[in-house]
DNA sequence: AGTGTGCCAGTGGCTAGGCCACCTGTCCAC
DNA sequence: GTGGACAGGTGGCCTAGCCACTGGCACACT
């Protein structure tokens, strides 16, 4: 029943127009400038609705460059699963599973089963996946509470695309874990999904 | 370390506000013109402000009316979406809790603001305690999800008992954010809670 | 007395224009 | 080549103001 205000909106104007556009991770968004004077707003307002568009995690805006578009698998509709987490920020929920991935590996790391250690290793030439790593480390961890936890923000935290950052980062993490690094395997998962 | 915005630190010192207040449900903050003068701002940064912290959560702002404080307890928060604790073996919640302290003090560690920071500095002569100490770095961190994951496990595994270990881990932990070290803050969490 | 109606003061929403801080590329001296 | 100065473009924040909405009040009417 309550009017929308205009920069919510807007927001959801710009998102479509991200799409529109076809604009991936990366690709700057026109100044606010230009693009409060197209939409016909002025540009405090525009300039909310960008606020708007990155505390949902949409774009990053950096002062002196410009909005920049995110790389972020779309997940529409999952936040109706745990009302509550799709009101907190984007970056809140990251942080907060980086932090249950970063326990989950520490919690593999000492853990001295040698078996399962090396279901992680890559096959021959194949890229590694963050699912079939993440899932062997998750054994290992050998932790149900924490695995809950990683399964409840998965939801609003996605998997992270392949990418070349992602396979450095999750190299680093298998190396870690192999090694019995318990920090080094904590600080290896910060990152890993996403230039938080 | 990026800069942070007036308005985000701005949400921080209002949310302070309401509690030092001891403001509830329901209650209304001062109108935008007021607040903002007091602040030493302007309404438009005010405004934003207080937009931050709608999203949050914290406030809701109606047009015509002004910013209600809303009710945090009818909020259910995480705790209701992971029951069954006290089945889960304590050893798994006192590693999921020390993997949430770390993802807390990692966030507080890459937070610009350094007001803060002088707060969580020992007493001269006295020692350092776990709850002050850990008020001011979740304060710092400005995570809602991360206080409330924090939470909903302190009860089964609890604030730590004062110790010479403990103070150790502690200075550690302060340094360690003091210097922005993101990664020794996370490794100086583990343990803290005791080797249980 | 009860009821409805219009008004109005106070509130947030939004605009306009401007100055400043910040980032990045370029160009020049070394 | 390398490092520093510089300029252009960007977002952050401010001042000043008008508009839209809400809620309580006085006033009329029943």
């Amino acid at each position: 029943m309550r009017r929308e205000r205009l920069y919510e909106s807007l927001a959801s104007h710009i998102s479509d127009f991200i799409e529109a556009q076809g604009l991936v991770g990366g690709d700057r968004l026109p100044p606010e400038r230009q693009l409060a004077a197209e939409l016909g707003v002025s540009r405090a307002t525009l300039s909310r609705a960008l606020a708007a568009l990155e505390t949902r995690g949409r774009i990053e805006v950096r002062h002196g460059v410009g909005a920049l578009v995110r790389d972020t698998a779309a997940d529409p509709g999952v936040g109706t699963l745990l009302p509550g987490f799709d009101a907190r920020p984007r970056t809140e929920v990251v942080a907060a599973r980086e932090a249950v991935l970063a326990g989950i590996a520490r919690a593999a790391a000492v853990n001295p089963q040698t078996s399962l250690r090396l279901a992680m290793l890559a096959d021959d030439g194949r890229p590694r996946s963050f699912e079939h790593t993440w899932r062997c480390v998750r054994r290992l961890a050998d932790s149900a509470l924490l695995a809950d936890l990683d399964d409840s923000l998965a939801g609003h935290a996605p998997d992270p695309l392949p990418s070349a950052g992602l396979q450095a980062g999750l190299g680093d993490l298998a190396d870690a874990i192999i090694r019995g690094d318990a920090a080094g395997a904590a600080t290896a998962c910060v990152g890993l999904l996403g230039d938080g």
